[in-house]
Order: C-alpha cells, then structure tokens, then sequence
DNA sequence: CCGCCGGTGTTGACAGTGACCATATAGTGG
DNA sequence: CCACTATATGGTCACTGTCAACACCGGCGG
C-alpha cells in the first residue's frame, strides 16, 4: 500500500518520507497546492515558482523536495489514483454479485474520472511513462497497480463465482479479463473527457451500455466463441 | 473530407490553405518538423523556436501560420488521425466479415497506436481539449471523426448482417455499439502506451483478449442480457 | 511600365520559466 | 555546548512563448 497521504492531517514523523524541519510539512503543502492548481486551471502547464507562491515558500525550496517538476506532479498523480482506488472500495462494498460489482465499479470509475479531467488526465502520462529516459513516475505507478487490484480482485471472484467466462485458478487470464474491463473504462473515460464521445449522448447513457458490452463479453467469452485473431486474418502480417 | 495534406510533393497552388511566397511552403514545412521531433523525442515539449530552426526560418515565422504553438501541435494531431484513419481502411479492404474486420481493424488500430505513442497520445489532447477555454483543437476534431467513421462503418454493417446484436436501423444504437469498441481499442492502446499493461503479457496476446472479449460483447448483447446499471444499484448514487 | 499593398519572413524585446549555485538558518546528535 | 545536515533563500543563466516594429517581394490596378 503505497502512502502518499495527502489527508489535512499532521502524520507520526516516523511515517513522513520527510519530517518537518522549518516549514511545517512542505512537502504535502506543495503536492496539495499543485493539486488545487490542476483541478483550477484544468492543466499542469502552472509553473513550480507558481505552487512554492501558493505555499508560501520561495521559488526554489521546491526543489528540496522533489527534484524536478515532473515528481512533483507524479505525486500528485498518485493522489489521484488513491482517491480512485478509495471510491472504487466504497462503491461495490457490500455488493456480491460480481457482474454488478464490475458495472457499479466501473459506472463509478468514469464518473470519478471525468469529474477532474485535469487530474485523470495527469494520471496517466505526466510524460511518456514508460521510456521516457530518464526517472519514472514511480509513486503514480505503484498507486495506480493498486487502483487496478480492486478491479482485478472482482474479476477474480467473478471468475470463481462463475459469472465470468474465465478460469478461476488462470492468473493470466484474469489478468488479461482485468485489462479488457480496465481498457474499456479507461478509453470511455478518455473518449469523454476528450470531448470526441458522443456528442448526443448523456454519460450515463454512454457509461452504461459501453459497460453492459463490456459485461456481456466477459460472460460469453469463452473457447467456442473465442476465435483468434490469426484465425481472421487472410493476408499477410500488417505492415 | 479533412485535408492536411502533409505528402511530399508540391500541391497546386489552389489547393494549398496558404500559397507558397517566399520558403516555398512553410506551413507544410512546420509540420513535418514538428511530426519529426514529436517522432524523435517522443514528447512534445520542443520549443516553436526549435522547429523553427529545423525548418530554417527565424523564430518567429510560424507565427505568420499558427496564432500559437496549440495551433501547429493541432495540424501534426490531425495528420496523425489521418494516417490511422488510412491504416484502418487498408486493413480491412476486401473483407467481407464484419467480426473480422472489426477484429482486423482494432489490432490496426493499437499496432498503429502503439507505433508513436507521443503522437497517439498528442492526437487526444493537445490540452484540455473540449472546455480549454480558448480554441480547439479543430483540425484534429475533424480528422479524429473520419477516423471514428471507419469503425461506424464497420458496426454498422456488421448489424445490418446480423453480425452484432444492434439494431441495423437504429443509429443512435449503432453510434453507441461503435463508441463501445472505440474505447476498448483506445484503452487498450494507452493503457499500454503507458506501460501499466501488463507487464508479462505479448502486446499480440493482450490485443486479441481485448478485442476478442469486445467482439464477443457486441455478438452477444442484446435486450436478452442487457441490463441496466440501475438494475444493479441497490443504495443510493454516486457520491 | 510603375508603384502600391498585403501576405510573408526577420530582428528586437520582454516577462516568466526550470534548473543550478552558493549561502543562510534551524533543528538534532554528540 | 558545538558541529552537522536537512531545509529554505536569493541570485543567476539559458531559454521560452508571444508581442511589436520593420524588411522583403510578388501580384494588382493604374
């Protein structure tokens, strides 16, 4: 579990990456104040020297703390997915059916997603992740493993409930059942905020029947209807 | 018919938005510099002033075809959608199954996708597109809903042939069955783009669960298993 | 044929930025 | 009590996006 911890209150220093030395707590200050500049300006185009005026601080203490602008918004990116994480668990609290659960968690997935397109957005990509050279956002990518456990432990209880078409002892393939649902509420949620679903549409038009396709692939999916794409394909390879 | 038009070649002058004066053709020019760098560096935080030395003019001269660098960020995102729009269609030339060729054109789709992630990702949201306050991103819009006419196209046969369990007349349901399969293609393609699918699993492998499990949702959803989210929700909403 | 004119490209300038350096300060361990 | 080190500060640099004023040049009306 990681602890970004964000929450107003002070924490044990034993449990502060960075203890609190003339500022107070500087650190979550300045991850608090670029998340009130991300959800208000809608964009992470603000400058450092922006957020250090926001806490109070000069241009440059900032840097103490996070060693370049790209850590600071990967930590606010974390919050991001802890808060997803922590409405995912409340939403199917209670719920056993897993076909519900998935519908439920992921009606709440898009909504939470497009209620700060700003924030979503940054969770994904403070800069092209995965190669970008240098350092990674290291904290928005352990938060977001977490954010997708909850997703991945319906389907695991689904599978062994029956409810989905998949093997319950197969990680794999409840690994791979997890990113079908998890790209489906990822791209609706993009496809929304981007402003290119729809338009026409109300959310919750949208939301429910790309989950209910969703739903009922999981159900079906299975070796008799599952065909490779291989099976399909007439010409030689793509490109 | 959106034309960005960034082929080599010379085109005639009344074809051309801005007629070549003295470079030759600059507005061109600025954009294959700026697909290049995006290409090279994989971001798309070069300066205006840098792909204004690449296309050997002084630093200000874009400004006399883009009000802002939002603007020429626009044009390079919409070449980008049509290229993958491009890439769609010769995929599925010549096939007359509407599963396979929706199959055929999703693993296009990614593989497309995937192929330049700073493009793919600079294609959906040069900023915050659609409540950015000031312009939008017009270009790619425009050339982000052609693209989308291809997979239409693809559903919308499909249901005319029995093939997807959508109403062959009903366009509303056609346009929603679409923006189903849209958003697993696009989830499926940031997701990995972003490095958090997987890992442990062949870009192949997760590409035909994917789409195979959204092929199969789209056979088999219908009034039979649909069921509405609020049938499942048992307290009250969201938040 | 000429001179004007507007689209095109250039030079110059300005405020603001991310990141580095050396320096001051204030808790902490010895 | 004192050094030590993490923390915060001010100064600086190269660079950026954008604006304004000026130079170029090809097509147009005369």
């Amino acid at each position: 579990m990681v602890t970004v911890n964000t929450g107003g209150t002070i924490m044990p220093k034993f449990l502060s990456a960075s203890p609190p030395y003339h500022h107070g707590d500087l650190r979550r200050a300045l991850i608090d104040s670029a998340l009130a500049l991300v959800t208000e300006e809608q964009d992470w185009t603000f400058s450092l020297r922006e957020v250090a005026r926001r806490a109070g601080v000069s241009h440059n203490a900032p840097y103490n703390h996070f060693p370049e602008k790209r850590d600071l918004l990967d930590a606010v990116a974390a919050v991001g997915f802890e808060r997803l994480r922590e409405g995912l668990l409340a939403t199917i609290a209670g719920i056993d059916d897993m076909a519900a659960a998935l519908a439920m968690s992921g009606e709440a997935y898009v909504l939470l997603g497009i209620g700060n397109p700003a924030l979503y957005r940054l969770m994904f990509g403070p800069a092209l992740s995965v190669s970008g050279g240098g350092a990674q956002p290291m904290l928005a990518r352990a938060a977001g493993a977490e954010a997708r456990a909850v997703l991945q432990g319906i389907i695991r209880r689904g599978a062994g409930a029956g409810t989905f078409a998949v093997a319950a002892e197969d990680e794999r393939a409840i690994a791979l059942a997890t990113l079908s649902a998890w790209s489906a509420v990822h791209g609706l949620t993009m496809l929304i905020i981007d402003g290119v679903a729809g338009p026409g549409f109300a959310v919750e038009e949208m939301i429910e029947r790309v989950i209910g396709i969703e739903v009922a692939g999981l159900r079906s999916f299975s070796a008799r209807i599952r065909r490779p794409i291989r099976a399909w394909r007439r010409k030689g390879d793509l490109r």
